[in-house]
RNA sequence: UGCCCAGUAGCUCAGCUGGUUAGAGCGGGUGACUGUUAAUCACUAGGUCCGGGGUUCGAGUCCCUGCUGGGCAGCCA
């Protein structure tokens, strides 16, 4: 049994393809089959002369994504994209289909996504989850080849690790539990175990966003490394992005440029590196100059910032609109960023943190930093922020015993994907997405 | 959660300031066609105009309400 990925090893040979016919063309003499087995797409022909006129009238009429097993011989052509083309002998039907929901013409997002256990089979679909799955293998490789030990958190916690998030609660046997929204506290336990860990799953936020860039079960990837300041975490951070991407482009550049038609000019450039570094207090006064700037008055109007301030999507946007590959802003006011940040020793008004920014508009795929590895600090911090320290007492330990300087980061895995095939919603990036509203299917 | 937009054939949509039997393309069916690339061409079937209430001689069209979806903002990855 051939697959289709290997069928130039086949030219000239019989072989079978087992797959599902996703479209046909035709004329009296000639039926042109478009097959599909998982790993490619191929065209096999049925010439009325050659083939039985039982089976050449069973064909014409098969329905869409009905599932075959082809016998043929394999021929080069360069009619074909892929190079190759199957002359068929004989057809068995292994399932005639029902009537194909999803058509050829363009459809609405809300019926594909109604759809999407039938979507993935399309090509741009492939395309997609198929960068996914490298962009994945690629992460792993980085880390698993540079001393990495991957640290799995758990999912299921006793307490907010951010705070201000809404988590998804679960019974647990009498108690309260919730779903993991960052493994990163716990990446520290194993960053002072091991040196360095990281750790890959999903994660929940029960947030009520409903934009193109939020699902409620998203996968990050975070890696943590002891002896470590911010510093080294952008010099990693960027190092594992410029790697990563360029081992998606070997993979996939062509298959991004015709499938989906991504201009990957800015992909290139991500993967020489050289991220321009920005402090916060910079990147300030540069929003507030292209405020000033800036003549649409929609823009403008989001375009105001003070210092002190987070930023929204828009200060994003028109700020890597400035550069041609991802950006590291640093050094964040210390009040709009997350309990377990190192507040600056230079100016305690700052955090030493770090946000990536992707270019063309995809706004911000890593965000990490130092961690505050001061037990006093660290107390103050859980108090501001109102926590229970009585959940956090595991995690101050690791400020009695040993305590280090330590920076880590979190990769939101749906954002990366969505920015490297260029698409607009992060719901197309996992095969199948949980937004506030869809559970199903 | 707030603001904006949409819901008409299986799908994508048109349907003007309210007016008689609601249209197109794709998909389905039937047929034609010597290699097609979202093939093409002809014929054909297919509708509770999202639900509920209201205004009117008359509502797909206007008003109210509910539901569903989309976009933006906030929050974030």
């Amino acid at each position: 049994m051939v697959r289709i990925e290997d069928i130039a090893q086949h030219e000239g040979s019989d072989i079978q393809l087992r797959g599902w016919m996703f479209n046909r063309r035709g004329s009296k003499r000639f039926i042109f089959m478009q097959i599909r087995d998982g790993s490619g797409f191929i065209q096999a022909v049925l010439n009325r002369e050659e083939v039985d006129e039982t089976l050449f009238d069973q064909i014409k009429r098969l329905p869409l994504e009905s599932s075959v097993v082809v016998t043929g011989t394999v021929a080069a052509d360069t009619r074909s994209k892929l190079g190759f083309e199957l002359h068929v002998k004989g057809v068995e039907v292994v399932h005639s289909a029902e009537e194909y929901p999803i058509g050829k013409k363009e459809h609405g997002p809300d019926f594909l996504m109604q759809h999407r256990h039938l979507w993935i089979r399309s090509r741009r679909q492939h395309v997609v989850l198929r960068v996914r799955h490298s962009l994945v293998k690629a992460i792993r490789d980085y880390f698993d080849s540079r001393g990495f030990l991957l640290f799995d958190s758990p999912l299921l916690t006793a307490n907010a690790c951010e705070g201000t998030s809404t988590l998804f609660e679960t019974p647990y046997f009498g108690k309260m539990a919730y779903l993991s929204q960052s493994g990163q506290l716990y990446q520290e336990a194993g960053a002072m175990a091991f040196g360095k860990t990281y750790c890959f799953g999903p994660t929940f936020r029960a947030e009520k966003s409903a934009t193109r860039r939020h699902l409620t079960e998203f996968w990050m990837i975070e890696p943590e490394v002891a002896f470590a300041d911010n510093d080294d975490n952008m010099d990693l951070a960027e190092d594992f992005m410029a790697t990563i991407i360029g081992e998606v482009l070997d993979k996939h550049g062509d298959e991004l440029r015709e499938v989906l038609g991504r201009d990957t000019t800015a992909l290139e450039k991500t993967a020489e590196g050289g991220f321009p570094r920005i402090s916060y207090d910079e990147a300030i006064e540069t929003l507030q100059r292209l405020h000033a700037e800036c003549e649409d008055p929609e823009t403008k109007q989001h375009l105001a910032i003070e210092w002190g301030s987070d930023f929204g999507g828009r200060h994003e946007t028109e700020l890597t609109k400035l550069y041609d590959r991802p950006i590291q802003v640093y050094d964040w006011p210390y009040a709009v960023k997350a309990f377990y940040m190192k507040r600056s020793e230079r100016d305690p008004r700052l955090a030493r943190c770090v946000d990536m920014l992707a270019p063309e508009g995809y706004g911000e795929i890593i965000g990490g930093g130092q961690r505050e590895d001061n037990l006093e600090v660290r107390e103050a911090a859980i108090d501001h922020h109102q926590l229970d320290p009585a959940d956090f007492t595991w995690f101050t330990d690791l400020r009695r015993y040993g305590s280090v300087p330590h920076a880590g980061f979190g990769l939101g895995l749906e954002r990366t994907v969505a920015w490297v095939c260029g698409l607009q919603h992060v719901r197309e990036t996992i095969p199948f997405a949980r937004t506030i509203d869809r559970l199903n299917p």
